[in-house]
DNA sequence: TCCTTTTATGTAACCGGTTACATTTGACGG
DNA sequence: CCGTCAAATGTAACCGGTTACATAAAAGGA
């Protein structure tokens, strides 16, 4: 293995010098920089980086804890960390947790074992929770957040966007309007449960809990809580998905039942996904800025990592647009 | 910090015991074993990671490239990589290229580097053609494979699964097949190309270019194709995509010219995403085990890097499976 | 009882960089 | 020409594990 005490000896100089003219190369001289460069090029010498990472405690790499990576909102969401990090230096880790806590826990040992150097989580769930005393090793919450983040956070106002579709729907006329949640006990769909009942307050109506249907975020699921819906003696004239994935189920629940959207039935998504703008009719949604979720944690996360402790508290919020397309009309 | 001469210190032993204690507790005495874990415990010790990997040039991570995470189809490979890696101890360091061969050779350098022990790449291209001379470094090329790839392959029989679409709208009686290629340059491409000629060729039908339209595999590039195709004067009566998400393009599009999938125009995917069972109509498409490639490639890395040698020369074929649904129908 | 073998533990070198501190070299002023 | 100081370079300790080898203790055999 051609390491640094190799160059040194092929350019007749310390391994010292080698070092600073690869790090520091303004303290070394013009004339020993050249020999040395020549001598790394000509041994081929690629500096070990598991010896840089050691000796320095810096390993430049991110883990990244994402619930299911094949959804499409997270794979756009990993797409903005993965580029904010390389940008900076940085790699990522990443792991598929699929909501296992014990599995994201493991992959939180890599930053308490010193093979990362922060943590980004994108579920509401405190993976450093059992670290005893400690210093909490830097991590940022994002997507969907704890309520009592003992982190930076970057969210959506979640409730306001709910608030919002629900909104439009009222405003079309709906009254009846069922509701398709995502998975019980996330922070995410209890927000947007909440913003869909403060929208039906302010308009006077009285929640109706038997149009609410569980879901978990997946197009079957939607598929199977339209169907529930549907079955019911006074089916409602509007449904609100809490994703996208779920809002496509839907419709094709509705479809399959011989009714059309949005003259029979008005659909409503959540995120805003490449397809919500090619399917059938195309969904009226809320897009959310998905990249910069991932690059907003991102910066947050090397603030703290990099001492810039002001941003230890920090939450941000990002912003959301309710798309109105072709799955909403007038209720019938 | 607790290293592992303070637990030494701390259980009354020397760091060898505590190391051994921890890696090979069988060769150390039960009585001394419980007292280095009492002192592990009591310590809160963690075995700093980056130490352990310098010192056995093991890192347990493996580099994976992929060409763009938000793909739904790449998003699933994903997932099986690292189900797979985990399962084995393994973590990823994942890096989306989006195609860019400098970030390639930039991540590959992770593997020269030491900070991986291999390399996943899941597009047509090399990242360590410029290495001179030296060992390749343990690596698989899967999904999109180089033809005559310097390393172990997990890849589909893109040429027959595209004959089998081909065949199935043949026998709708489909005689002019409109067809909406991935980027050029994609032996992917290329192949499902071949396999789309073989069939026409099979049946005595003269292949008409001015029926192929470029696509990148984005559902606005299949819009766009589809549009091109309509607007001639003797539009095909199926469309084969190359992949689902230009399929859910080119579908919408023939909606907004008014026309009808299957009864108008009948529509053909490739890869069968989460959506292709939910779109309008529900998409006749090719159905890949993309968990399977990741697994397979996982598989087939860690024999490298393990020296089970017999498998450097491998290439596996995954099977493929013709999913006919309703976007399909006899010719008008 | 003494010698051999096995088992358990300790000592210290080692991995490949980084960097504090020591030393050498050269420039410059008096 | 000598002394002072800055710049350039060298020496070697250090990071925290792992492991070859040495040593000590216990078990077994004659």
């Amino acid at each position: 293995m051609t390491n640094i005490r190799k160059v040194a000896e092929l350019a007749g100089v310390s391994v010292a010098t080698v070092s600073r003219t690869l790090k520091t190369p303004d303290i070394v001289s013009p004339a020993t920089r050249d020999k040395v460069l020549v001598a790394v090029e000509q041994a081929g010498y690629r500096p070990n980086l598991t010896a840089v990472q050691f000796r320095s405690q810096r390993t430049r790499n991110l883990v990244v804890l994402v619930p299911i990576i094949a959804n499409t909102f997270f794979a756009r969401v990993i797409g903005g960390i993965q580029e904010a990090a390389q940008r900076r230096g940085y790699g990522i880790l990443l792991c598929n947790t699929l909501g296992d806590e014990r599995t994201e826990r493991a992959y939180a040992g890599l930053v308490s074992t010193r093979q990362a150097d922060g943590l980004i989580q994108l579920r509401a769930y405190d993976p450093f929770t059992t670290s005893r005393g400690k210093a909490r090793p830097p991590m940022v919450n994002a997507c969907e957040v704890l309520d009592e983040a003992p982190c930076p956070t970057v969210k959506l106002d979640n409730r306001a966007a709910a608030r919002a579709v629900t909104e439009h729907l009222l405003a079309l006329g709906h009254r009846r309007i069922g509701m398709i949640k995502g998975p019980r006990n996330s922070p995410l769909t209890r927000d947007r449960l909440l913003g869909f009942q403060d929208a039906l307050a302010a308009a006077g109506l009285m929640p109706d809990e038997s149009l609410w249907c569980p879901g978990d975020f997946t197009p079957p699921s939607g598929h199977r809580a339209a169907g529930e819906l549907l079955s019911r003696a006074d089916p409602p004239t509007a449904i609100f998905c809490e994703n996208d994935e779920m809002a496509m189920g839907a419709m094709r629940r509705i479809k399959e039942a011989g009714l059309r959207v949005p003259e029979d039935i008005s659909v409503a998504g959540f995120d805003d996904i490449a397809f919500a703008s090619f399917c059938d009719p195309p969904l009226t949604t809320i897009a959310q800025p998905a990249e910069d979720f991932g690059r907003e944690a991102v910066a947050l996360l090397l603030d703290i990592i990099d001492d810039r402790v002001d941003a230890a508290d920090e939450h941000r919020i990002m912003p959301f647009e309710l798309v109105i397309r072709e799955s909403t009309g007038p209720a019938a």
